[in-house]
Order: C-alpha cells, then structure tokens, then sequence
DNA sequence: CACTCTAGTTCGAACGCTCATTCTATGTTA
DNA sequence: TAACATAGAATGAGCGTTCGAACTAGAGTG
C-alpha cells in the first residue's frame, strides 16, 4: 500500500492517475478472491481501497473494466514463468520449479474462486469471454514458442496437443483442488512434474 | 413444462408436492444455465416456474436449498454412466460412447457454466462446499466400484491415482472449452477416447 | 504578495433498481 | 371447518452507478 508522496505535485497527473487505479486493483482483487466477483462490491472495495464509489469511477468505466485488468495482471504472471523457462540452462530443474510452483498456485482456495468465477461469467458474458479466449490464445502462443526455444521439437498439430493437455492438467487440477482438499499435494506435485517432463520428452 | 392434471386432487399431498418441487427444479436448472448462480433471480424462477415465490419458499427453505437439489440431480445423472458401463457385454464400445457422450456435455456451454459457477460457489461458502465435496466423494467410490467390476485390476493407490486423472481430464476439459471455444470437438473426443481406454488397459 | 480563476481530485449522499425472503390474504380441497 | 396450496404485495437490505459539491494546487493578474 506504499506509495509516493504525491502530494508535492511535480508528478504528471498521468502517473498519480497510475498510482491510484493500481491501489484500486489492488484492493479489488483481495476483495474478488474472497468475496467472488457478484460478492465483492464497490461499497467493499472502496472500504478495501480507501476510496470513495466516484472516485473509483473516476478511474474505472465499471466493474467489468476492473476484472478486465485483473486478468492482465494474471497473464503477465503467467508469461513470466515462460521467460523464466526460456533463459535457464537446467531445463529439467527448472520446468520442476516451474509445475511445482504452478501446482501450489493453482490449489489455492482463493485464487481458484477467482478463476473459477471468471470463468463461469465468461462462458455466459461476451465481452469478458473476449478478454479470456484472448488471454488463451497468447498464452498458448507463448508456450509454443518457448516450447521450441528450448528444444521440444513437435509439428504444429502435435504441438497444439501437447499445449492444450498441459492447459488442461492445470486447469483439472484447479477443480480438483475444490472438490477434494484432501488431495495429496507432494504427490500431485511429483505425479505432474513426471508427466510434464515426459510429455514433452526432456531428460530428467 | 408438461405435467400431470393435479387439480382432481386424488393423489396424495406428498406427490403433489414432488411434482411441485419438480417443477421448480426444472425451470431452476434452466435459469441457472442461461443467467448463473447469482444472475438467477427468485423473481426471474418463479417467471419460468409460473409459480409465486411464496409458493417456491413453500417447498424450499431457501434458495442454496435449491442448488443442493440440483448438484443432487447431476450426481444421479453421471451415476447412470457407471451403471450403463457395469451392464454391458461390449466394455470398449460402451467406454467409447460415454467418453463422447461425456465429452459433448461437458462442452455445452450453459452446462459448464453453471458446473463452474457452483464450483467457484463452493471454493468461498463453505454449505455448499460440503455439498461439492461429498457428491465427488460419492462418484468416485462409485467409479471405482465400476472399474473393478469390469475387469480393471490397479492397487488401492495406483486405482485413487487412475480415478483421479479421469476426473482432471474431464474438468480440465470444461474450462478448456470456455477458453477457446475453436477447440475441435472431434479431434478431442477422439484423443479423449484413446486416452481413457489406454490408461484402464482396456483393449480396443 | 494577495486575489481570483480553473481544472483536477476526492467525497459521500442519493438514485433507481433488484435481490432474497416474509407476510397476509385468498382459494381450494377433504 | 380445518388444513393445505397459492398468490402477490411488502420489506429491508444491498447493488452499481451518478451527481453535485467541497477541497486542493497551480497559473494568471494586479
């Protein structure tokens, strides 16, 4: 919640206007994660924000433009494992880390409301089922690419496959996490990372 | 929306009031796949049930009283699988069909979304959680049941493990199909099919 | 330096609406 | 008459959004 002094008035407006709609994203996404997106209201992240309603609408159209840079925010997160997996020089070790971090990521009760929830609005509201495929398509673009980058060799359709089982594990595994928290999370961890390694066909 | 003529009144009251409930659950069921959990009004149920809503509080204390109604119905629905693949002499044919079949709904967008929206539900209320869980409990006893008793010899955790897996797939399915909804229904349908075959060890 | 003037920031009350639920009243049946 | 079935208005809370006013800070002017 730290910020600049802004007070002293030397910065453009622009950036104070950057400044705030990111406290506002801040705050409107501890809220979704624990409210839902029908739960999480602006009377909420206002209190979250410590903000007034026109204020935020100073910043934000409506709420939907709020979830719109929300899921930005998600597949920037998600490209930043792709680089990670572009610049190591331990594939293996690396693609370890990075499904075992994916693992714990995805089995967080919060986050998976999230996306669950927008999900569901996307499959019923156009405009953010837009934002979703969108975010599907470069985030499959990008793993196909830093796929190739590192090695895997595969044809084009063998490769969108192997793209959309990866996509699917996780997101399988997202649903699973809710519907059995019992799962054993090592065992999960370890069973993914051995089918990851294997499906694209890197040496342990 | 056809119904038997209740108005002679000679079947008795606790019928009656399960042909009621029936009728709520059905227009219920198609609220909610059109407009969501929460987009689902009362008001907009009792439009599509003909009925008062003092009439549906009649028959259900509330309205999660009314999703645990349906999440009740979709168990049933995928018990029959088991029960169809328990009873046939032709178990690749019948493994076959129920994967398409099972591939088919679980692409119906209405239907994902709810599936989705119960599934975010159940990640935050705790009511419905317990509801969630339970009914996988449930299917998954069951399919294992059904899996032994059709020839599929695994070890308790290797069984847990094939069972799980199963489910991932079809869940990670759902929310692939709202991603990208060029997705090819054939193709998947028919790596779905290999896939599920192979990893039971049933011959083709 | 004191003074408006202007433009952006920020607030919080207010609007109109919809929600889940309850209440009261009226049919209907036995 | 007693019990149930059904309707629909009423309730009160909460929603997303809008609006008008207050505050702030800098620029221009004398």
């Amino acid at each position: 919640m730290q910020q600049q002094d802004l007070s002293r008035g030397e910065m453009p407006h622009t950036a104070r206007a950057e400044a705030r709609r990111a406290q506002v994203l801040e705050a409107a996404l501890a809220c979704f994660r624990e409210h839902g997106f029908h739960g999480a209201s602006i009377a909420r992240i206002c209190k979250a924000s410590g903000m007034s309603p026109g204020h935020i609408y100073h910043y934000f159209r409506n709420k939907e433009e709020i979830i719109a840079a929300i899921v930005e925010q998600d597949v920037a997160r998600i490209l930043d494992f792709h680089d990670r997996m572009r610049s190591t020089d331990d594939l293996a070790g690396t693609m370890r880390e990075c499904v075992a971090e994916g693992v714990r990521d995805t089995l967080d009760a919060g986050a998976s409301a999230l996306k669950l929830e927008i999900l569901a609005e996307a499959a019923r509201n156009p405009s953010i089922a837009k934002l979703v495929q969108a975010a599907d398509r470069r985030l499959r673009t990008s793993l196909i690419e830093t796929l190739r980058s590192v090695g895997v060799t595969r044809d084009d359709d063998e490769m969108d496959e192997c793209v959309d089982t990866l996509c699917a594990m996780f997101d399988g595994l997202m649903t699973r996490g809710v519907r059995n928290p019992d799962l054993d999370v090592a065992a999960v961890t370890r069973r993914y990372q051995e089918r990851v390694l294997e499906l694209l066909g890197i040496a342990p």
